[in-house]
DNA sequence: AGCTTATCCATAATTAAATATGGTGCTGCA
DNA sequence: TGCAGCACCATATTTAATTATGGATAAGCT
């Protein structure tokens, strides 16, 4: 990458500045005010900022800056809901089943939807999952073998690891003292992705 | 804060999942043509956002949305270094040593000075602790009866529960192939107050 | 039944913001 | 000396985006 003049390295630190205390970015015109300068003047640096690969814009987008961050990427984790446990016959998804929020760092997986889900039971604790631990699921309705899944049973979520064998799926707990299930149908919702557990 | 319904959760997510993938927000317009509806049910929503207390705007600014995380407005959730194991004799907290990032929920805690641990070894796997997991721990010097804690120990940094009974603190490793430490000293570094694991 | 809230529609008016064009001086350099 | 890059100006045009109005339907509550 070209090196920046000393004018071009304040309006990207500017810019830079700007987004993280606003959580967007400026206008040209806010630019130019700040440097007392003309919106054409801003045009020239932003163009200059731009071929010399620090920033990247949208055509015709309002306020369309995009710092290009060297090698950290300080992108924004995503927010995403946390869903207490289902009982049997209850929509999972329900808005008021929701507990809370918790942040997830932005992967580039990208695309997927996310949601998080409260454990209950024990019938995962040899593969260290616990009641209470909470699981971020990735949403899709399909997994390999030995993936930890969200499966719906009996109109239940349930966490259960995937077992995809020659024959057919069925789904394993984890804990000796449960069977596993193979004769019920079941769907599944999402893959395990994470594990957290809060300590007092 | 209120409660958010189904669709208005979907859009908040839809606002924050946007703002961090182009680093600016998107404009009525977008949002309502992600949600095919028109522009004014998207003003509805936005207002209800912003009662509720989830979104922040900007009057006559194009793109001015600010999601608003959580319980702080401007607090961003905190970056803690995340620490790879730490062989015996090293310095702990060195620069070189750092792996990465996580990002923590800003929690009322405030004033504690936080960091993350790669866990090595196998002797915690009792309390579902595996290797390879990470834990975030808050630095203090002491700890309770129970607590999962960091403790130096050697020159080594090893998660074990402390046991702090009549006549002594001792350290507890939760897999019965190993033996409780009891007749060496140790440092307690910090507690663990979460634990994480990231699935294939 | 009447009230509130949530979700949606269509369209006009207005303002914000980007883009286009064509300039002026200055500097360093080949 | 002439050219290239930098920093600046002024103004017009076009498009993006917000705001304003006023209404429709359904669900839930008292």
């Amino acid at each position: 990458m070209d090196k920046l003049t000393d004018k071009q390295q304040r309006v990207l630190e500017f810019i830079s500045g700007y987004t993280a205390e606003n959580s967007f970015p400026p206008t040209l015109k806010e630019i130019a005010s700040k440097f007392r300068v003309t919106i054409g003047t801003v045009q020239d640096h932003v163009n200059a900022l731009k071929t010399k690969g620090y920033l990247e814009r949208k055509k015709d987008i309002a306020r369309g800056f995009r710092v290009v961050t060297g090698s950290e990427p300080k992108s924004s984790p995503a927010l995403i809901p946390l869903y207490g446990n289902v009982a049997a016959g209850e929509p999972i998804f329900a808005a008021d089943n929701i507990q809370g929020y918790v942040t997830m760092e932005k992967r580039k997986s990208g695309h997927h939807i996310h949601f998080a889900l409260k454990v209950k039971g024990d019938s995962m604790t040899d593969s260290g999952i616990y009641d209470g631990d909470i699981v971020i699921v990735r949403k899709q309705d399909s997994a390999e073998d030995g993936d930890i899944v969200i499966a719906l049973l009996d109109d239940e979520a349930t966490v259960k690891t995937l077992r995809n064998r020659r024959i057919k799926a069925y789904l394993e707990a984890s804990n000796s003292r449960y069977k596993a299930i193979i004769n019920k149908p079941f769907q599944i919702i999402g893959k395990v992705i994470e594990l957290r557990r809060a300590y007092g």
